[in-house]
DNA sequence: GGTCCCGTTCAGAGGGTGCTCAGAGGTTGC
DNA sequence: GCAACCTCTGAGCACCCTCTGAACGGGACC
């Protein structure tokens, strides 16, 4: 069985075989991170800098989904896009664009299933995004879970972003949101601030690791208030999620 | 079959040859005291003093795994990075980084899954990072034990950080716990305070092998209280962890 | 049995890590 | 344009962790 590297299993297509991804984005430090976080989901991942050579790898590998970023040297997305979808007809697409950048072409597009991240973004939040498209496209195997996350009586919800202690709803900002669904997707295991950072925060963020801890801080304040806790902090190490018996 | 120096069967690629690591540093002490530490767990280990040869290095040995300082005198981590994934996408990285230039430059680094240490390190914590992460990448063949280290009714779970004897919980200090690892990971064996000092403590530490008697201490009062004892000291010559019933 | 040395343990200094509060600045939504 | 919220910074604080020094105890060897 095909397998993340963080050791659960990957969500794959439905013949078993590695899900196949492309990023194009003409930012050869951002593609590699791309790729990395993208792998790292148990994923067969390419990476093209522009829109001719996109079109040559996705000729080659047929990916199940597409991280294309709007702005590339010699073309628009909106033109791979269109040439993709000879290629492969089905396949989906997440746009990365500039928070600036034509958001209203975009919304356009997205109406067809697609979906689209401004950057600055978040490693989990692109990841989350691009396992959503798969799953609503029908293109990966419904392993056990579908957009539901659980660990002991915590749940979270993906699709509806709705999380919930012992049945008890809990309400969430959007960065607790992100740092709980990483933690989340790691439980019993111990993640380092600088992971933590790495992953939940944009990837151009310049601060310290002290914002993990405020941030930690409150989701405590949230998910373990007055209950058994499941956060605990390895001096050290960095923080676990585990959960209460064990 | 394919085994450490240390006796102990060794994490191998899933065909049984030996796993494969290439260590990058420029400063040519620490390389030689990094392959041995390697070596030593029977991976098959080359180094690199610049990134130029590294990639030479890299297309010979395709490794499976790299330990790679930051800084290097011709080219910087990221470059090599993106080159090494090109000649073996697979690859995981374990990167060196002196603890000033940690927050800026690392930002992303990680993300894919790879890790990195701060300078100065200890030896037992490089080699426990880099067979997490070959274990997690799946490259290593799984062997009966996984992220569990078993020695008797003592048990380590090396990714939770968790320790219980006899099924209660044991709460370690960061050195407590790399110093009971490296015991767990020798068992039966007599360890000299010299060994010990140049495992688990940095490369860098000065202090005297009276830390170590301190330590011993400290592990004997939360690991044996009150049971009976698995921390045996052997006069002039060290100390071992033995199940009791031995 | 005495002496020396090795190992153990205690007490405490100091530095560091992590937690929390309060508030500024920016963004979102109405 | 205003209000509410969210995010991050800075500072203070408490506690933990690490290491030093010194005293004590018990083997080993003479």
């Amino acid at each position: 069985m095909n397998t993340t590297r963080s050791g659960r299993p990957a969500l794959t297509r439905p013949d078993g075989t590695p899900l196949r991804v492309l990023v194009v984005d003409d930012d050869p430090d951002l593609a590699e991170v791309l790729s990395g976080a993208l792998r790292y989901e148990g994923w067969q991942v390419r990476a093209a800098g522009d829109g001719a050579s996109a079109l040559a790898e996705a000729r080659e590998l047929l990916p199940d989904a597409v991280v294309l970023d709007v702005m590339l040297p010699d073309t628009d997305g909106f033109a791979v896009l269109r040439s993709l979808h000879a290629v492969k007809p089905d396949v989906c697409v997440l746009f990365l664009t500039a928070r600036d950048a034509v958001e209203d072409r975009i919304a356009g597009i997205t109406a067809g299933g697609d979906d689209y991240v401004t950057k600055p973004f978040s490693l989990e939040e692109v990841v989350a995004r691009v396992r959503g498209l798969l799953r609503r496209a029908g293109m990966a195997r419904q392993l056990e879970e579908g957009p539901r996350l659980t660990v002991g009586d915590l749940v979270m919800d993906e699709d509806s972003h709705e999380v919930t202690r012992a049945g008890e709803l809990i309400e969430l900002s959007p960065t607790e949101f992100e740092l709980l669904r990483f933690l989340m997707r790691n439980p019993r295991r111990v993640l380092s601030k600088a992971q933590i950072l790495d992953r939940v925060w944009s990837y151009d963020f310049g601060g310290r690791a002290h914002v993990v801890e405020l941030y930690i801080s409150y989701l405590r304040k949230k998910v373990d208030a007055g209950r058994e806790p499941m956060i605990h902090t390895v001096r050290g190490a960095g923080y676990v999620l585990k959960p209460v018996a064990s």
